[in-house]
DNA sequence: CTTTGGATTGTCT
DNA sequence: GACAATCCAAAGA
């Protein structure tokens, strides 16, 4: 166990930070929308001058999110079939939120995914957005606000950390963040 | 303008 | 392990 961000002070504050920052200490805080969510165990980060991330070449209509205020979402289209949900954090910033620990609603996530194990629930970014019911209209929306909800804890449990899921670019980074032992990650860490 | 390929997932072999 | 689904931004011509 580390000390982590004082999470009395608000979450525009947390999140005006380094996204590597973040993203690692976004491991075991709770996340709801519209009361359904549950844990977060796997995240990732990208920064601007990083060739992964969507804000390397600028701010466009798409990424626009990105280059707003810290403690909003930003929301993409992946392989134009699935959404995918991350937090801004400082401009062309954001930490990629790829699974969670269902705890609440989860029957509404099995409704929204057609599937009963909750383990593949929140699995993913895509699996995630879907339970949760993310999708553009929550671009830009602020994370203080309903239907989100957000708690860190006071203290962050044991992370791993590795290389990203699924680019090309940047490929060697170790920017994808896992609550250690958990059984809900994507992918396992090595 | 046309082509390429992606911060993914479900299904089939 | 292989691949289709399906949209659209980015890159090429």
């Amino acid at each position: 166990m580390r000390t982590a961000f004082d999470s009395t002070l608000d979450l525009t504050a947390f999140f005006d930070r380094d996204a590597v920052t973040v993203a690692q200490e976004l491991i075991g805080a709770t996340l709801t929308v519209e009361g359904v969510g549950g844990l977060i165990v796997e995240t990732e980060a990208y920064r601007p001058e990083d060739p992964a991330s969507h804000s390397f070449r600028g701010e466009s209509a798409r990424n626009r999110a990105m280059f707003g205020p810290p403690a909003h979402a930003y929301v993409y289209r992946s392989y134009g079939i699935h959404w995918c949900l991350n937090f801004v954090c400082r401009p062309g910033s954001a930490v990629l939120i790829r699974a969670l620990e269902p705890v609440t609603g989860i029957d509404t996530m099995r409704a929204r995914r057609r599937l009963e194990n909750p383990v593949l629930l929140c699995a993913g970014p895509g699996r995630l957005a879907q339970a949760l019911g993310i999708s553009l209209a929550e671009d830009g929306a602020s994370l203080l606000e309903p239907p989100f909800s957000l708690t860190l804890r006071h203290s962050v449990p044991d992370t791993l950390c590795g290389p990203r899921i699924g680019i090309t670019k940047a490929i060697e980074l170790p920017w994808r963040f896992g609550l250690k032992g958990s059984a809900y990650l994507s992918k396992r860490f090595r």
